[in-house]
DNA sequence: AATATTGGGCACCGCCACTATCCAATCAGG
DNA sequence: CCTGATTGGATAGTGGCGGTGCCCAATATT
């Protein structure tokens, strides 16, 4: 198929297809002469993935580049790729390193053992500096909670990995990685709205 | 005080804090002059607010605008707080209203009772539509898990909002809805990054 | 009176995700 | 084979966002 009908069959508008070629996140097609090229059905899914990634995963565009370099590196191990998608998330920036003892505090509270440059890390830390800024500073009781029912939920992701092959599973991480958040995210106010419509509204 | 120890205690530049006082985020300090206001704890308790909610919360301009609107209300109940807090937090545009079906069914599955117009509701469509068109339509008992684990936390942060005054549960509601979604993500990735090490590296 | 600072307003900047236009090459229809 | 439409590729432009710089008259300080 040429480049209108991988357009049409996307909804994505042709110029914004180019735009991903010229940006990386969608690989060129196969030239079939000096204004032709050829794509397939791998385009039309690898640029669902990517508008997927760009939209609901909020991802930008260059942080997607990076994600989807480790999804395309032949030989990337699943704890390889899962720790690409971390580093490539919208973590914070290289500014004024927060003050990890809390964060690492409740990780030992729990066990879990990560990267001492782990991402993740800096972004616990910097959320725990912005709730001290914001005048509510959580306490540990709140934290382990919240760490108890992230640690299920983590958990189950890496064990929901498929083990066939070494693609599929790098994939598998990334896709999880990124478009569960939202889900997560979602549900959490859902259940706020359940709760405190019971807690506060008699039920309304 | 003025506007430039306003900035040099906050940290933020002082054409920033004018332009959140244009903005509407901050509200004016008291005018003793043409050209002298003054400010007292209380911006900068606010100052220190805004920035939380537009650096580690994420939220855009208008969107905080439009929260900490409800903040500032003064007969706001905490369900129409949180409502609120709901409403203003980025959500999905009007366009291609999703299939809600499946999102309806997870949250009959546990019982809970939400507004049918929820914005999470179309938000925690949105993703599953996302992760439909990334190749990788998340299992029922994969959504279960996610919505156990969400409603352990919505449970709890419903059940710590303070009964005493009214300003202070809303203010509370409004800092924990948004400021506790970046740490849950990030303990989400930490906890991920335990169970890849256990299952993938043996430990590393 | 001389100097420095302030509040307020407006214009401007850099970044980002597109989007529009142009061009030569090429394909399809007649 | 000729003609007109379409394509790939490149370049430039757009609109929104979150600030940032600059200027001015008015005021405080010295």
């Amino acid at each position: 198929m040429q480049i209108s009908e991988l357009a049409r069959r996307t909804g994505v508008p042709v110029a914004t297809v180019k735009y991903y070629l010229r940006e990386g996140l969608l690989p060129a097609g196969e030239l079939t002469g000096a204004t032709r090229a050829r794509y397939d059905e791998t385009h039309v899914e690898r640029l669902r993935l990517v508008r997927a990634l760009l939209g609901p995963g909020g991802l930008s565009v260059a942080t997607a580049r990076t994600v989807l370099a480790a999804v395309d590196a032949p030989g990337t191990a699943v704890h390889e790729a899962l720790g690409a998608a971390h580093r490539a998330l919208p973590g914070v920036g290289p500014g004024d390193p927060p003050d990890l003892d809390r964060a690492h505090a409740v990780l030992d509270r729990r066990g879990w053992r990560v990267a001492a440059d782990s991402p993740a890390l800096r972004a616990l830390a910097a959320a725990l500096a912005a709730l001290d800024a914001a005048g509510q500073p959580p306490g540990d009781d709140l934290l382990d909670r919240y760490a108890e029912a992230a640690g299920r939920i983590g958990e189950q992701d890496v064990a929901d990995v498929p083990t066939g092959s070494l693609q599929e599973a790098v994939r598998f991480v990334v896709v999880h990685t990124v478009l569960l958040e939202p889900v997560l995210l979602a549900l959490r106010r859902l259940a706020q709205e359940d709760a405190s419509g019971r807690r506060f509204c008699g039920g309304c």
